[in-house]
DNA sequence: AGCCTTTGACCAGCG
DNA sequence: TCGCTGGTCAAAGGC
């Protein structure tokens, strides 16, 4: 294939990602609302399905041009949106996206020391993502103004847990921008070791401290399958997108509507 | 005392 | 092979 089709791909799938941003935001503001019961509720039930379909076709829609591409263009991560789509390190007031795949071949670019299970999340919050890290090192960039910052589990030790994150700050406006470059997942129990009152340690950004615990503890008994691991602070159970990227968008929307309602309940 | 950050040295990939 | 650069290690010092 060409190389403009190459990069008609990559534009494609920018725009559907954005699209798919764009409306889970919408639907993210529209779960806030807890204040809703009865008719609003159904209501708000009406506005949300239609948007959650809508997203998550654009997000399919990403996947399959990036399918078509295979060795052209193809995500390098497996991560996926875990735990009833509630954590994903980092996402509060940031834009998770992914890096094209550096071991492109024919005559394109490669870049050196390719990590596999990484993924790139831009942020203005890049210390405050739910996970306990440790400093191991820092360094000057060159053709950046601001040094890269390594960062490892906490628990690497104890756990043996193998998740780095690299911080690198992009801008110095009035709200920094930093990009997070984190590699492999958490396979630490944070809570070990955690102070159940730390505010910076509970992953649900948008929640109250103060309520979060009673919140957890009624989802928990709502949300049929699934379990809130306190230890963890995340749900456990079913996960609405698997690893492998295989889209059931129906039984997703089926999740998704079932935890608003649920959300919803909790006023 | 234990855990953290800082920082210079070292190592490895790439051109 | 060599130099540049990014990623990691580990000692030192701070909290």
């Amino acid at each position: 294939m060409p190389m403009g089709n190459s990069n008609l791909e990559r534009e494609a799938v920018i725009r559907e990602v954005g699209r798919g941003y764009d409306i889970i935001k919408h639907l993210q503001g529209l779960l806030q609302l807890k204040t809703m019961k009865g008719e609003d509720a159904i209501h708000m039930h009406e506005l949300a399905q239609p948007l959650f379909r809508e997203g998550l076709q654009a997000l399919n829609h990403a996947l399959c041009i990036m399918r078509s591409g295979v060795g052209k263009f193809e995500v390098k991560s497996d991560i996926k949106v875990i735990e009833s789509g509630l954590l994903v390190p980092g996402t509060r007031d940031s834009l998770i996206s992914y890096e094209l795949n550096p071991r492109i071949e024919n005559g394109c670019t490669k870049r050196k020391r390719v990590v596999e299970n990484s993924w790139i999340d831009n942020t203005t919050m890049p210390y405050e993502d739910g996970y306990q890290w440790r400093k191991y090192g820092d360094k000057k960039i060159t053709g950046s103004n601001f040094s890269r910052s390594y960062f490892r589990c906490t628990y690497k030790e104890e756990q043996g847990c193998q998740a780095k994150k690299i911080v690198q700050q992009t801008r110095n406006e009035d709200v920094p921008s930093f990009q997070v470059t984190y590699t492999n997942k958490h396979t630490c129990y944070l809570g070990k070791t955690m102070s159940p009152s730390a505010p910076q340690k509970n992953p649900f950004g948008s929640i109250k401290q103060d309520n979060d615990n009673n919140q957890m503890l009624q989802l928990q008994e709502c949300i049929p399958g699934r379990a809130y691991d306190d230890e963890r602070q995340i749900f456990t159970g079913v996960s609405m997108v698997e690893s492998n990227c295989e889209w059931d968008i129906d039984s997703l929307l089926r999740d998704l509507v079932e935890y608003a309602s649920y959300d919803c309940l909790l006023t």
